[in-house]
DNA sequence: CACGCCGCATAGCAGATGTTATATTGTCGG
DNA sequence: CCGACAATATAACATCTGCTATGCGGCGTG
């Protein structure tokens, strides 16, 4: 029985992966390939992503090493706001 | 009105790379991460993907080697059809 | 032939998404 | 304080998608 696994709450999963990369919903929206709204829904807990959406997001998170899981980058690679 | 991009058919396009891989609807709309009806309506020209599902569409003719662009599959790395 | 199965086409409904517009909030400079 | 600006929240409408069910034709088996 493969219960899907989402994230416990996906909201603000997704706020804190833009926050740890310092996006604002557009750009995220943007690296995502889906339209702001979409982005701001989500955090607002307004829609649920589709299984294209998630896997997009996951994917996003793999190649900018973010662990969604945590709320955490939990790597030491901090490039940080260095301004 | 919207004059979007689209590659200039779409439908026939899926209907191609589906049958180099030999893959019947619901195969490949499993392996895209969509549904059935999802593939079945783009083959049938009754709604246009998503930008997420066109993204989605093209990395899997990439990661395939599969050219959705022309109607072969252009290279030598056939996988056979020997049935 | 009758039956079941598979691949495909189609339809309806509910939910997610794209687009556009408006309102709110916070920040900055005058 | 006031105005300008960016980021965000929200809404309405059109389209796309997921799910389910139905119908059709082909194919193999009894």
């Amino acid at each position: 029985m493969a219960m899907i696994r989402q994230p416990e709450n996906f909201p603000e999963t997704v706020k804190e992966v833009r926050r740890q990369l310092a996006l604002s919903q557009e750009e995220l929206a943007h690296a995502l390939g889906v339209s702001f709204a979409t982005v701001n829904r989500w955090e607002n807990g307004k829609t649920i992503p589709s299984k294209l959406a998630q896997r997009q997001f996951e994917q996003f998170c793999k190649q900018k090493k973010i662990d969604p899981a945590s709320g955490e980058s939990s790597d030491k690679s901090r490039q940080d706001q260095a301004e």
